[in-house]
DNA sequence: GTATAGTTGTGAAATATTTCACAGGTGGAG
DNA sequence: CTCCACCTGTGAAATATTTCACAACTATAC
């Protein structure tokens, strides 16, 4: 049985929801107070958890790290989930040393920007390439995931080269909508939309 | 009759996607047309127009710029939304100056930093204050939404202090879940939310 | 004028998702 | 042991959302 898209994603922010309860100290949690945290009703978390395998015990709660155990596995979240970054401005150069990436199953492998100037005065952990390199790099390191943080003129581009070289996932937070052939799983983050959306539900209601 | 959660984010992606349509100089689109760019299929983007009020001529589509109109008007986007923004590190300042926020009716009219030295040393557009003053501008400068750029561990009481102020929407990009009381709209945006997202989309199907 | 290819708008049907209600389990206090 | 407060898991009911199908319209070409 196939997890419900809307189920996917609360899992994927419990997940993260989880993380913090545990860095303070929790070894236990319930769905009331998964509730209280994420703003998700209780019955809709316990309904969630019904997809994974009987992480909870019926009137104690979930120990927390059973529980994230069932959902990266139920998720699929095994292994290294191995990125890069295109475009190393700032919103890609905070990307580049993103903390929250590496609890969860993920590596950013490779840093790409067209000034070859801007990799070599860059200090940084990650290994960096300049652009024209993309595809190449993609292939020899097996990146799935490509992370677009360039400006929105090249976004498309970039787009192509990374679904050519034959990533499986592209986050795009260019303000452009990359569309990508079936297969290939986008994501675009646009701050603007988030803000509409929020603009919308103060006005409206 | 109220309009659908679901609907509202399509709406808000589509707004995006026709002021491209427009910039690139088309002047005239199709629902079939949208579907290409915006991957929703036809027959969902017909049914959300129809929440708007008429806004396509059977047979020959939708004028962009009326359909923009009916859309911003109903999803109650009008006026000039006033916002701020937390935080000036790399993804802050670069919030700072996104060009988008002014389309979309949004205006960014202060930004705020925790180091009076960044602030008197950052060369901005927009009014920049210290920290502490957060509480005295929103509320002098009467604004709705505020917008988290700051590191995880005080992204809590700077939201905190937003609602206390009187905010009525935050956009958190600080990887802590941000919780308000009713009547605060909160969009949490957390990148490896949307890498996992990504990676179980991948891994499981 | 006629045919053609494209288009919208929308009830009704089909699906998907959320909510409800409750049986049954647990742990601690007295 | 008994009571009480709290918990999970889940089938069934209630809602919400998406998809379908098609009548009706438009623009263009010939």
């Amino acid at each position: 049985m196939s997890i419900p898209e809307p189920t996917i994603k609360r899992l994927c922010k419990i997940l993260s929801t989880l993380e913090i309860l545990e860095q303070e100290g929790n070894s236990f949690t319930s769905s009331s107070k998964l509730e209280q945290i994420s703003g998700f009703p209780s019955h809709t978390i316990r309904k969630d958890f019904s997809f994974l395998n009987n992480p909870g015990r019926t009137g104690s709660g979930y120990e927390i790290s059973a529980l994230k155990g069932a959902i990266s596995q139920s998720l699929g979240l095994v292994g290294e989930n191995r990125a890069c970054v295109v475009g190393l401005g700032r919103l890609g150069s905070s990307l580049l040393e993103y903390p929250g990436f590496n609890n969860g199953n993920f590596k950013i492998v490779a840093g790409f920007d067209r000034s070859v100037n801007k990799i070599e005065m860059m200090d940084s952990t990650v290994e960096l390439f300049p652009a024209y390199k993309l595809e190449e790099i993609i292939l020899q390191k097996k990146i799935d995931i490509g992370i677009i943080a360039v400006p929105a003129d090249v976004a498309v581009a970039v787009a192509q080269k990374m679904i050519d070289a034959g990533v499986r996932g592209i986050l795009n937070f260019a303000p452009v909508r990359v569309v990508a052939p079936e297969g290939v799983v986008v994501q675009n983050v646009y701050a603007v939309d988030y803000l509409r959306f929020i603009a919308s539900m103060i006005n409206q209601r």
